[in-house]
Parts: structure tokens; C-alpha cells; sequence
DNA sequence: AGGAAATCGTTGCACTTGAGACGATGACAC
DNA sequence: GTGTCATCGTCTCAAGTGCAACGATTTCCT
């Protein structure tokens, strides 16, 4: 016969269920959402989430550096520099030197990247207008939720 | 004087706040979530995400093919196939043929690959508790808008 | 039975990614 | 000024990724 407590491998694991573990959850939400509307502009546009996300910046911050993308929309610089220069490339965006600290670069939407935008914001105002209406009433506690849950140093 | 309506470029963008976008949103907290108890499990043991995943479903699962983790914990299947060979490489899983259909693999967890999740899981689990005690009362909310927004078809 | 079609897991390929090193620039103390 | 330190953006390198193609199997249909 087995002792009760058993410390060796065999012994049975604790329950865990991956469904409701809320890393997992919310990620896999995230993913789902970013997913069907970058499927569209990324067909239509050759444009990747990265990309997207340096371009809603810029058609609302106007003037930006590498380093502001990093914080505001959360790319590493990395990522938000080689995003900027495929724009700059593409000639969605345009990038010269900040006169005034030349460590910095000024990005902004060319003629072209706000013509792209004028087509891109209403299609994402009305997708987020959809998830709205999918969550309903409880749109408030999701945002709050989220919130706390960003707040929190992990 | 210009006109009212002023359809080239240079006419003013709607606004958009990428801040309260839900994909941007609901992405940004699910990456936050995850690299919280990912930084740990990773620096610990050296395990990535995927690698994860794989095993929390080998966990409760006992046996899986790659076919399964692909559906079950949203892995696409080239990613799923090189986390449980690298798993298996580390000695974590076992990997053999499957005898009834011999197309499938049988994944199952190691007398290490338990060792292992004897440590992770209630680490993963104190982890869970502590995300739901930020969120509070409003985890039923929370939980229902996140199926709501995954059930639909985008 | 026997051939077409579907399924499974792996791999080759081109691309992206993250982390850190780097040169260039600026801020600050002395 | 001058030296030290911090900051910014880019680049390099190894590792990871998505996608499609592939061989091996099984299933289905006749």
C-alpha cells in the first residue's frame, strides 16, 4: 500500500483550468480582436498592426518621435522604428531630424498617410462601434476591469 | 476662402482614441497579464509561452496530439509541433507515435515534466487568484463580455 | 479492392521579433 | 570648457513566427 501523502512524481496534479486563467483568456480575446480587423486593412493595404498603431498615433498626436511611439502606444522601440521606417519607405509617413534635439526624429502623416486614414479611422470607428454592441451595458465595468488589471505591477 | 466641404488631403481627420480601442486595449492587458508570471516561468525554467500552454494542457489532459493543442489552447500547429519537440528535447514530455492512427503523436508529461508542474501550477494558481481579487466583484461581468467578444464572428 | 480526398505532423523559407551593442547627441556637474 | 552620464534611434544577431508544401497515413466512395 501507498502512503497518503506522496511526494514523489507519480502523485496527482492540482486542477488548473487554462480556459479561465485570465493571461491566457484575455490574450487570446486580444488576439481574436486585433485579428479580424487587421485581417482587412492588411489585405487592402499591406499594412501590419505595428504599422497601425504608429499611424492612429500620428493622425492624432501630429508630430511624434520613436520614443513617444514606445509609450503611447506600446512598441518597443524596436518594433516602432522599423514600423516607422517601412511608413517613411512606403510613403505613408515622413521622417526627418528634430532641429531643436537632434537625437529625436519627427515623424508625421504625409499627404498620402492621412488620405490612407481618411479611409482607415471610419472603418475602425465602426468596428469598435460593433464590439460595443456585442459587450452592451457592461462596456463600463469591461473598461474599468481592464483598467485595474493594467494598473497592476505584476 | 476654402470651401465648407474640403475633400483633399488636407481636411482635418476624425478622432480616434486608440487608448479606448478594444482590440488595442484588450491586446495591451492580455501581453501585460502574461509577461507578468511569464517572466518568471521563463527565467526559472526556461519556458516560453507555447511551451506553457503545452504543458498545462498535458497537465489535465494526460494525452494530447498536436492536433489537440492546436484547438484547445490556440496554438497554430507548426507552433504547437516545435514547442513539444523542444519540450520533449528538454526531457519535460514524452512524444511517441500514436498506435491506433498512426498520423497522431502522443504527447504526455514526463516523470520531470510533472516535477515540474508540481511547481508551476499553484504558482499559476496564486498567480490567478491574485488577477481576480484586483478585479473583484465584477469577474462574472468580465468573464461574459470576454466570451461575448470571442464568440463573435469578426 | 482501389483510387481520390482528407487529415496529421514536420520542415523549408522568408520574414519578424526581442535584446543588447553602438554611435550620435544632449544634459549636467564641476 | 571638459568629462561623465543619460537619452535616442538604428542595427546586428540569434531565435521565433506564419505559411505553404510535403510525405505519411487514414477515410471515404464506388
Amino acid at each position: 500500500m501507498r502512503a497518503a501523502a506522496d511526494p514523489d512524481v507519480s502523485k496527482d496534479l492540482p486542477d488548473f483550468d487554462l480556459a479561465r486563467f485570465l493571461p491566457y483568456r484575455v490574450t487570446v480575446v486580444g488576439e481574436h480582436l486585433s485579428a479580424g480587423l487587421a485581417r482587412r486593412y492588411r489585405a487592402e493595404f499591406g499594412i501590419s498592426v505595428a504599422e497601425w498603431r504608429v499611424l492612429v498615433h500620428l493622425a492624432d498626436a501630429g508630430t511624434v518621435s520613436i520614443r513617444d511611439l514606445e509609450r503611447r502606444v506600446h512598441l518597443e522601440k524596436s518594433k516602432a522604428s522599423r514600423a516607422a521606417s517601412r511608413l517613411a519607405r512606403e510613403g505613408y509617413v515622413t521622417k526627418v531630424p528634430d532641429l531643436s534635439d537632434r537625437r529625436l526624429v519627427c515623424l508625421s502623416l504625409s499627404d498620402r498617410g492621412r488620405s490612407l486614414m481618411a479611409d482607415l479611422l471610419p472603418l475602425a470607428a465602426a468596428y469598435q462601434a460593433r464590439l460595443e454592441a456585442v459587450v452592451g451595458n457592461s462596456l463600463r465595468d469591461l473598461e474599468a476591469a481592464l483598467d485595474r488589471l493594467m494598473q497592476e505591477d505584476l
